[in-house]
DNA sequence: CACTGGAGCCAC
DNA sequence: AAACGTGGCTCCAGTG
């Protein structure tokens, strides 16, 4: 057996704390846009549906099922698409039916299909979040229960509602159901803190690489961007958002965390071509690649192989430890965090690669969530934290102490952590948004 | 009627 | 040899 460290313990403690603290702010709900909002997704949803039936794909759906057919199953729909129409299936589910996710059905071209997508999306906005929220709101206010018991990663949780899945990246989506998350009074408003690039200088400081901890330090370097270069073959002025942005997440995060070269390869080019991804110069990156040699999956795969070799020759220590790292929990049975947790149990590969950088990652946030609120406390101030959400902290602020706030909370974000935990070898740095209506507007705070 | 696992989708 | 990770929530379909 093998105990937690008091260091983690007491992290634990005054973490769980601080976050009942915030369950008992709790967060203001606006009851009445809410309620107008669900009848209005709810009368578009009607609409769609009523389109749905008219049209002559469902004269075929209802001709084979009868009275039995179901709009809402999915099932009957990949019978429908797959079989009917004799649109060619290309993945299954596990137990071997079509799968109708959005991936599967987005080369459909039957309007009926873009349609039926549409409806489950609205569904969702409805049913998960809209009445999801309203279920949980009591006297304006939701105050969802925040975890730290549950992720084994020694990550948080927040559930009933959770407030860290709120949609954000679909626009639609993300007007719908954050115009619903309002500051607690006019005199109030919302100010959210988010770590940047928290999870690459966790990997940074965790592995102690040299050249890791340089380029997650040296703010004129940007891995993301080498690396969209380096898959896409671009000088790397010609590397557009995007290209950094795939790069990123199906290159650099999937490599760090275990992913192989060949799944890699494959979601890089499948996604050029679903994404219509374009050079910073606006030509197609398969136009792109074309012209440097490389017109196959086939090619494209030994060329990210190749990368793969120069990104593991970038981070040698990286790459050494890795293995040194797994080797030595498979011989004790478990390993220690960097913020004193130890893991004992059964964990994958994959899982050692994540799990030291994703839970100090948070215990990072944990720390500040806990510092800012001793500060909070011993000013008496009528400020509250009101949700966290892995890397981000959202307070609600009340507007004579937001200089204040703004200025402190950085502070003890950025600096006092350093000061706390050495082993964080990086700069660490925030960007703060504020919404003065709700949650949805939120936009950069202008430097004051 | 309650419960469960699969499938899917939302976030970081 | 190869392997991206962590969660919550909903509906459907099947079971008891």
């Amino acid at each position: 057996m093998k105990a937690s460290t008091p260091e983690a313990f007491q992290l634990m403690m005054e973490g769980s704390a601080a976050l009942a603290e915030m369950e008992a702010n709790g967060m203001r709900v606006d009851v009445e846009y809410l309620n107008r909002a669900i009848d209005k997704t709810a009368e578009t949803i009607r609409r769609i549906e009523d389109d749905l039936r008219d049209d002559e794909v469902f004269q075929i759906w209802r001709k084979v099922y009868g009275a039995k057919a179901d709009l809402g199953s999915r099932e009957q729909l990949g019978h429908v698409v797959f079989t009917e129409l004799g649109v060619e299936c290309k993945t299954r589910t596990k137990t071997g039916l079509p799968k109708t996710d959005g991936k599967a059905l987005e080369d459909v071209d039957f309007p009926f299909v873009k349609w039926w997508v549409d409806l489950k999306k609205l569904e969702k906005a409805r049913d998960t979040y809209l009445i999801g929220l309203r279920n949980e709101t009591v006297d304006g206010f939701v105050h969802p229960f925040f975890n730290l018991h549950l992720a084994y990663t020694y990550r948080s949780s927040v559930d009933r509602p959770s407030l860290q899945n709120q949609p954000i990246r679909d626009p639609r989506q993300a007007k719908i159901i954050r115009t619903s998350y309002i500051p607690r009074s006019p005199d109030h408003v919302l100010l959210e803190k988010d770590y940047s690039a928290l999870e690459f200088r966790g990997a940074a400081n965790f592995w102690k690489d040299r050249d890791m901890v340089q380029y997650a330090s040296d703010p004129s370097l940007d891995i993301h961007r080498d690396m969209a270069a380096e898959c896409y073959l671009l000088d790397l002025d010609n590397v557009s958002k995007d290209c950094r942005g795939f790069a990123k997440n199906q290159f650099v995060f999937p490599t760090l965390y275990g992913s192989s070269p060949k799944n890699c390869a494959s979601n890089l080019w499948v996604q050029i071509g679903r994404s219509g991804l374009k050079t910073k110069a606006g030509v197609g990156v398969y136009d792109h690649l074309a012209s440097r040699g490389i017109a196959s999956a086939e090619q494209f795969k030994n060329h990210i192989f190749e990368v793969s070799k120069k990104f593991k020759a970038r981070f040698p220590h990286w790459d050494k430890e890795k293995d040194v790292w797994w080797d030595l929990y498979q011989k004790r049975g478990w390993f220690e965090l960097s913020t004193g947790f130890v893991c004992k149990g059964n964990f994958s590969y994959n899982n050692l690669m994540n799990t030291p950088i994703q839970g100090p990652s948070f215990h990072c946030l944990l720390w500040s969530i806990i510092e800012i609120g001793k500060w909070l406390k011993k000013y008496k101030m009528k400020t509250k934290l009101i949700c966290e959400i892995h890397d981000s902290i959202l307070a609600d602020v009340y507007r004579p102490e937001l200089q204040d706030y703004h200025e402190v909370s950085t502070r003890i974000m950025t600096e006092d952590i350093r000061k706390a935990w050495p082993w964080i070898l990086t700069p660490l740095a925030v960007e703060t948004d504020i919404a003065e209506t709700n949650w949805y507007e939120k936009k950069p705070l202008l430097a004051a």
